[in-house]
RNA sequence: GCCGAUGUGGCGAAAUGGCAGACGCAGGGGACUUAAAAUCCCCUGACCGCAAGGUCAUGCGGGUUCGAGUCCCGCCAUCGGCACCA
């Protein structure tokens, strides 16, 4: 281990013991009492007052996505943002904001499960024990949380909210007049629901949280279900398991009803382009219509959906998905074995059979034949597999020539192809998909040769319309929200099963009074041998007296996730998920900021990795888009600003990973570094947003840099004794710390011209830089900052009283200790650093006199001179014209133009 | 295949259309030291040249402009997402 640079080892526990004493960063609620010493209420004088919402500063909400505390602690890339919200935390709070900065635990999870299955361990031990490694980690930081809200989705007093919440969405649905979440009770019943049990699945059918037999995507290894979004490429994202199609009874939530305005309210979020982007592309929206074809002699009707309504007179054929209702009620019997052969050999299929085996198209005729209603030709129907039961009306009409997949199935069985769309010039209609003129498109009922796309689109539309044989519709690749897991270590639906007189099953919520309902204790965590949930090994828990049954399934791990912010606004009420005046205050932006720009609705700004892009972000979109509809929260968005923190690499470039050994654990950064210069080359590696690579000699560079600023401050001869002292007597470090002194150039003196204007130029670009969150670029101007002041022979304490403001949100321990060093010999006592009004830089300290102006012969720089900054541009022309370097490359030519930037170049064109 | 992002020294990177490579790492030289470490100072894109200086250079090829890393068009590569969604 190389020689210490400072004695970061004593100085950032002393911080962090002092922090954590004093609340420096507790955040104070409307109507809460701030203890009289709080710097808090010093700073704003609101010292033992209990101020109102509109008495506090403005809010800023700063929030990390928080982590799922694996048993393998913490790694790199999870300080990366905590980092980036740390700094700006405590940048808005040296400007004034009331700052919302909490830490909490994502603990329901497989891992502690799974490992439960194995050693007969509860769960909740495994993760108590990786919540406390966590916790130890994330403090050595020195984050700058407020942990008096800390929260676990595994806590009983948590999840009973989480539940809670379930119910709301139970006893809710979607009223598409208003377009928004209403109480059940709002839903009117036809009268033609006469007996109460259809009055009742009626009502069930329409609940955000309702019951399905669906196919879902089984797991036989994990031994539960998965949701679409959990399945990647046919097997299980967590461990990689094969997944197959098993119909089963499922919760599911309705989160289709929303999909209009979750991708309408991505425009008023500031959010990376590229972000929304994937969760457009995840609701996929897409403009068509529903047209009805005859089925021959059956007097059914097939119903397909198409994006291209204009081509009706090219489908030469229909198919229907495997799976499709009518497929076996249309099939003549001499068809019907050859039918249900595929039907069966579709079925056992698993996803990733389909996925892997999805280039050769599969599919039999059915022996049926429908009406084309635009021209009453007879076309054949088909069913295949490349056709989606879960997808529009799970049936197509295929036009060959026109679609890619149609063409390939069509050449395969030799299906007739009809051309009726003519592309651009030279382009073969054969497969041509894109938008051109409609040809062959016409018989005694409809016309639509010569139309555009756009146009032929409107008007076979309308035509069907008029005809009840269609109409125009929109379709999302959106599904439902697949909500039951088989799984012990999640959160119970508050749901019991009960029968009515004539033995039917129905549901029924469990009273708001009975949650917290908690998971009973079990011997074995496994499922059934007949694949019910393990908690149904539970029976006690299960039977209720009055013979109901409770519901066996739990949560999936997204559940806790999609509120956990609004749960840090008021941690520990027990009467409500969040006081209303904790939410108003915490999530609406104030009018009257008081000089301060206002912040914005919901979190002010959200950091996290793009893992969650889709599956996290939409889910909590739409359950506060719920709690919303029902007046529980005064936001339709919650995240306003949100930035995905990019990757960090191993030192080989690769991802890190256990198995490629290429890990960097914190800690190890940390003994040899400390916190700050950790801190510190997290942000310096680059930009916040980008993919980078680990390099420790870079956190080398970074902490010697630190070392330069201590000893910008601290007298050499006192650091040799302290060390000399330490080397001698190691216990007692502590205690010879107190004999380093500031350097006796450190002096209450006014600062001259050439001290305070880096200074300001360093304010400047500090705060613009953080603004923008450019870290990386922050942190190279306090480079030069300190470069330049450490040659200075008499440095003014005021100076280095503003840089250490600049300082301390990136190294938080080293400028507290230091400004505790500067202000030891101020009688005005020790002023809290972290509470202290951000610098502001003086523009007319940075006004140049002079200033360096290259000159350019045809754009080459050929000279730099020296012009004062309010030269004319006569002036500037003839100065670039006297240059003596410049001269030589005009000889022989003749000036044509001279290009002025006012204060940038002059550029002389000359030929 | 579709959508998105990225491509600049040996490495991480910086640059409102106006001196490409700030800041840092690594490397080289020097000071201090008995020596080393630490620290401090200087050099460090490539090529040509003794030097002054010059030429080339931001993935590749075009274009717009007095001037392009930056804007436009067409490619290539890497990474991320989606993928039979009709």
């Amino acid at each position: 281990m190389a020689r210490r640079q400072y004695p970061f080892h004593l100085i950032e526990p002393k911080w962090q013991q002092r922090w954590e004493k004093e609340g420096t960063f507790r955040a104070w609620n409307p109507g809460e009492t701030i203890p009289a010493d709080h710097p808090f209420g010093v700073r704003h004088g609101l010292s033992g007052k209990a101020p109102s919402g509109s008495q506090l500063p403005p809010k800023f909400y700063l929030l990390d996505m928080f982590p799922y505390p694996s048993g393998a602690g913490l790694h790199v890339g999870h300080p990366e943002g905590y980092t980036a919200t740390d700094i700006l935390s405590r940048y808005r709070r040296a400007q004034g904001y009331n700052v919302l900065h909490p830490m909490g635990w994502d603990a329901f999870g497989l891992p502690a499960e799974q490992y439960a299955v194995k050693t007969g361990q509860h769960p909740r031990l495994t993760t108590e024990a990786n919540i406390a490694n966590f916790t130890r980690q994330i403090k050595s930081l020195g984050f700058s949380y407020d942990w008096s809200r800390e929260v676990a989705t595994t806590d009983p007093e948590y999840f009973r909210w989480t539940q809670w919440i379930f119910l709301q969405l139970y006893n809710a649905w979607f009223n598409p007049e208003t377009r928004r979440a209403e109480p059940i009770s709002t839903l009117v019943i036809p009268d033609d629901c006469d007996t109460p049990a259809r009055q009742r699945a009626y009502r069930d059918d329409r609940r955000l949280a309702y019951v399905s037999e669906a196919p879902v995507n089984w797991c036989p290894e994990l031994g539960t279900v998965l949701a679409n979004e959990e399945v990647v490429d046919g097997r299980s994202e967590v461990g990689g398991f094969p997944v197959v199609r098993k119909s089963m009874r499922q919760w599911m939530l309705r989160i289709t009803a929303y999909a209009e305005r979750l991708l309408g309210d991505l425009e008023g979020i500031d959010w990376s382009e590229s972000l929304k982007e994937m969760q457009r592309n995840w609701i996929g929206r897409s403009e068509g219509a529903v047209v009805d074809f005859a089925v021959c002699g059956a007097g059914k009707r097939i119903t397909v959906f198409t994006t291209r309504p204009d081509t009706l007179f090219g489908a030469t054929y229909l198919v229907l998905s495997p799976e499709h209702p009518l497929v076996a009620s249309i099939t003549p019997p001499e068809r019907g074995a050859a039918v249900a052969e595929y039907q069966a050999h579709a079925a056992g299929k698993s996803d990733l059979e389909r996925t892997e085996l999805s280039k050769e198209k599969t599919g039999v005729f059915t022996g049926a034949m429908a009406i084309n209603p635009v021209n009453g030709e007879s076309i054949p129907i088909w069913i295949a597999d490349y056709v989606l039961a879960s997808y529009g009306t799970g049936a197509i009409m295929a036009v060959p020539a026109h679609d890619t997949r149609d063409h390939e199935f069509a050449e395969k069985f030799g299906l007739p192809v009809v051309q009726v769309v003519e592309p651009p010039q030279g382009r073969e209609w054969r497969g041509y998909t894109e938008d051109g003129l409609a040809v062959n498109s016409s018989s005694s009922r409809v016309s639509l040769n010569g139309c555009s796309t756009a146009e032929a689109k409107i008007r076979i539309v309308s035509w069907l319309e008029s005809q009840g044989l269609g109409r125009r519709t929109i379709n999302y690749k959106l599904r439902d929200w697949l909500f039951s897991r088989q799984r012990y270590w999640g959160e119970p639906f508050p749901i019991v099963w009960r029968r009515d007189a004539d033995g039917s099953l129905y549901s029924e919520a469990v009273s708001d009074r009975e949650l917290p309902l908690v998971p009973p204790p079990l011997d074995d965590y496994k499922p059934t041998p007949d694949g019910r949930p393990p908690l149904a090994r539970a029976s006690d828990w299960v039977t209720l007296p009055d013979g109901a049954l409770r519901e066996t399934n739990t949560m999936p791990q997204w559940a806790g996730s999609c509120w956990y912010y609004l749960r840090y606004l008021d941690a520990h009420h027990g009467g409500r998920f969040v006081s209303e005046g904790a939410e108003s205050y915490w999530m609406r932006p104030r009018s009257d900021a008081g000089g301060l720009p206002p912040g914005s609705p919901g979190v002010d700004l959200y950091v996290g990795g793009t893992e969650h892009a889709v599956l996290h972000l939409l889910y909590a979109r739409f359950w506060h888009k719920v709690l919303f509809d029902l007046g529980h929260v005064s936001t339709p968005e919650p995240f306003f600003k949100l930035v995905n923190q990019g990757l960090i690499l191993g030192t080989d470039g690769q991802k890190m990973s256990k198995s490629r050994g290429n890990v960097v654990n914190p800690d190890e950064v940390l003994a040899e570094y400390g916190a700050d210069a950790f801190r510190l080359y997290e942000m310096f590696m680059g930009p916040l947003q980008d993919v980078k690579p680990w390099n420790t000699q870079g956190v080398a560079g970074v902490y010697k840099f630190l070392g330069r600023v201590w000893r910008l401050f601290i007298d050499e001869a006192s650091e040799t004794e302290f060390e000399q002292a330490c080397a001698g007597d190691p216990a007692n470090s502590a205690g010879y710390a107190s004999g380093l002194r500031l350097a006796s150039n450190v002096q209450d003196v006014p600062a001259d011209v050439f001290q305070s204007k880096p200074l300001h130029l360093c304010i400047r670009k500090v705060t613009e830089d953080l603004e923008a969150l450019r870290f990386n670029t922050a942190i190279s101007a306090l480079m030069i900052f300190v470069n330049e002041a450490i040659a200075w022979e008499v440095k003014p304490v005021e100076v280095l009283r503003n840089f250490l403001q600049l300082l301390a949100p990136f190294a938080p321990h080293l400028a507290e200790e230091l400004w505790e060093k500067l202000h030891q010999n101020h009688p005005s006592g020790r002023v809290s650093l972290s509470y202290s009004p951000w610098p502001t830089f003086d523009p007319a300290l940075l006004v140049e006199d002079t200033l360096e102006i290259p000159v350019q012969v045809n754009g080459k720089v050929r000279d730099v001179i020296r012009v004062a900054a309010t030269a004319t541009h006569i002036e500037m022309e003839g100065a670039a014209l006297a240059s003596e370097k410049a001269r030589p490359f005009l000889a022989g030519k003749q000036v044509r133009k001279i290009i002025v930037v006012p204060r940038k170049l002059v550029n002389i064109v000359a030929a």
